[in-house]
DNA sequence: CACAATTCAATTGCACACAACTAAATGGCC
DNA sequence: GGCCATTTAGTTGTGTGCAATTGAATTGTG
């Protein structure tokens, strides 16, 4: 099939496998993401909004530079997610007293308590992956790997240089 | 540490559990996006229509609703993504003769002559994954089997009904 | 032929994600 | 104390992603 083709051809064929890889990825992203959707939708919340409250439900109140550095997430993305939160009344943000710079974000009574109702939601995760939990902890593994890979060579402007073919 | 205890401490626990899995998929996503962002970046385009000129690539000419089975994504996200590669000289939409309902996307001579400069854009991004072309295809097909699944959970609605415990 | 159901692309509205920028507050240094 | 670099949220602009709707074209049925 691939019988060491000129490098052309060799490239070509990266290409269509390239293809399929982040095909794969994208999918299987959205996938996630739709079955999430439809599950937290009788919470009414988005999926980033159900991370966030994950967040807040182990931690109970942090700056939103915290949150960010949990969630990898900027304050681009952040201040009008959690204006969202607010509006809804599942969380509070106050200017810190110590420093005015930062903005504490807390659950409010309402936001604490909808943390009962999203006890179920994992299991309907679990449940549409068809997975069991050997296998999620194996596949949150690997990406987790991969993820911290994908960071590091991400950020190194020099990765872009020592890659011979770019002229 | 997690000896079989009450239903709600366990419900808790795989709280705790699926917090590390959404996490992992949804930062896995972005980092990967993130490495297609900046390696795409010189050839002017972003990872959907990335993912869009690769299937032209292939195809060379079909309906925006192929382009959609393709990729899984609606007329909501392709049409303004299509114009915007219209925009940039690398794809032509045209009304169909034979059903004037359909509209036809084509490569014009730039958006086929991008594909030489995209060739080295597998190479980099299986680079930056630091996997092994067989790790990769193995990743691939796990990404690919999940997302049918999730597919098929995603849209059954009687899914919702026989999971007890949502009352 | 006429009419209803279906198909297809486009549009609208909402919610991220992220780069780039702004503005306020803080801390270090002289 | 005064000044400057840094830190921290917020804002703006662009580009998806998707649900819901619109409108034109086509197909099926009587």
């Amino acid at each position: 099939m691939t019988p060491t083709p000129t490098p052309a051809a060799a490239s070509a064929e990266w290409l269509r496998l390239d293809n399929q890889i982040c095909f794969s990825l994208h999918a299987a992203s959205r996938a996630f993401n739709s079955v999430y959707r439809v599950t937290l939708k009788e919470l009414g919340l988005t999926y980033p909004q159900y991370l966030v409250m994950l967040v807040l439900w182990e931690e109970d109140e942090l700056p939103v530079k915290k949150l960010g550095e949990h969630l990898r997430l900027d304050s681009g993305t952040l201040s009008p997610l959690l204006k969202r939160l607010e509006a809804a009344g599942l969380v509070r943000r106050e200017r810190s007293a110590r420093d005015e710079r930062s903005v504490e974000v807390r659950l409010t009574e309402e936001g604490a308590a909808l943390r009962e109702r999203a006890l179920q939601v994992p299991r309907r995760i679990a449940e549409a992956t068809g997975l069991d939990p050997r296998e999620i902890n194996d596949l949150r593994e690997r990406l987790d790997r991969l993820t911290e890979t994908l960071d590091s060579a991400g950020l190194d402007p020099a990765a872009l240089e020592e890659t011979p073919g770019c002229r």
